[in-house]
DNA sequence: CACCATATGGAGCCGCGGTTCCGCTTGTAA
DNA sequence: TTACAAGCGGAACCGCGGCTCCATATGGTG
């Protein structure tokens, strides 16, 4: 297990670069020949590097998390919570929804284990405790009602191409998470 | 174009009978050769008639916005608007949910057309109509927003499968279309 | 250098599932 | 009862796309 040749680090930067962008493009069911194609390198070394296409996708949605989990910490800093947590839930949509392979895989399997793993939930719950306590979110709200939006968050990306639509979407569920 | 012949009428019957539990159990990539075997006729005969997969697809949608049709013409019949939008939508919710097939229809493409075409998005119109009339439904809500609810929700019922979350998520739903 | 473990490219394999094809069966009309 | 158009079954076809394999190339080490 000693350390990638320098060619082959370069390469699977490329791999993962290439396809950030093809499955932002096209979706999840791109094919890994494209994926190749635009890395300019073989099939195999794709396969090299990420034994099945799920893995390369594991791979592309971790790092998305992990963006999402900084967006958290900022939040975390904020003082007010209610206008924090609106703010983070506005911008990972805006992430998504230039990304249709991400939309794919959060509309399609539930990706709460990562969410967690990558300490995303543990912030979220900090971030909405706090909105609870003033009294600016619902009291029966938590993490779990984030991930049932995301789900449809991505659905509804993926579905319907105008902006507006999942615009819309977060302002209803926003509304919906509100304290009434 | 004279009319089917009675054998053919039948399995007609029989194959799109097969097919709305086929699908309904196990998504829209069920095989068609598992719907065969379940009307015990063979393939050839589906594809006699119904041209494409996606065309049997689509003829089970279809009889699933009718009888939502059905609902939201029992829900113009009450007299409280909101009571009867919010019940339509839950009933609507509950079918979906027996019905993996349908929620991959609508959570993959806008079937909005088609909700248009059998008059349910007319029906609902009025319903809404009627709702933000006495001040229960809030003022900007339009039947696009329901087309946005339905896609997320399909997604929700697919990928989450514990019935509390599409119950969650239609409670956010319904909090959120409601007037604040 | 020389050597070899590591890495590469990409033609080809393989399973899957939608669709077609055609020899046979059956309903129906005369 | 016959004739034939309409309908049927299901083996086989075929394109697609994930993945494998191996002859070749290359970086790093002594």
């Amino acid at each position: 297990m000693r350390p990638l040749r320098a060619d082959a680090r370069r390469n699977r930067e490329r791999i993962l670069e290439a396809a950030k962008s093809v499955f932002a493009d096209q979706g999840a069911d791109a094919q890994i020949d494209d994926v190749a194609r635009r890395a300019k390198v073989g099939v195999g070394t794709v396969y090299r590097h990420f034994p099945t296409k799920d893995a390369l996708l594991d791979a592309l949605v971790r790092q998305r998390f992990d963006q999402i989990t900084q967006l958290a910490d900022a939040a975390l800093e904020r003082d007010d919570a209610w206008d924090a947590f609106r703010d983070l839930v506005w911008r990972s949509a805006e992430l998504n929804a230039l990304d249709r392979g991400f939309c794919d895989a959060i509309a399609h399997h539930d990706q709460s284990a990562v969410a967690v793993e990558c300490g995303l939930t543990g912030r979220v719950a900090e971030l909405m405790a706090r909105a609870q306590a003033d009294g600016t979110m619902r009291a029966d709200a938590s993490t779990e009602d984030i991930g049932v939006m995301m789900v449809g968050l991505g659905s509804v990306v993926r579905t319907i191409p105008a902006p507006a639509a999942w615009r819309r979407y977060v302002t209803l569920m926003l509304d919906g998470l509100r304290a009434s």
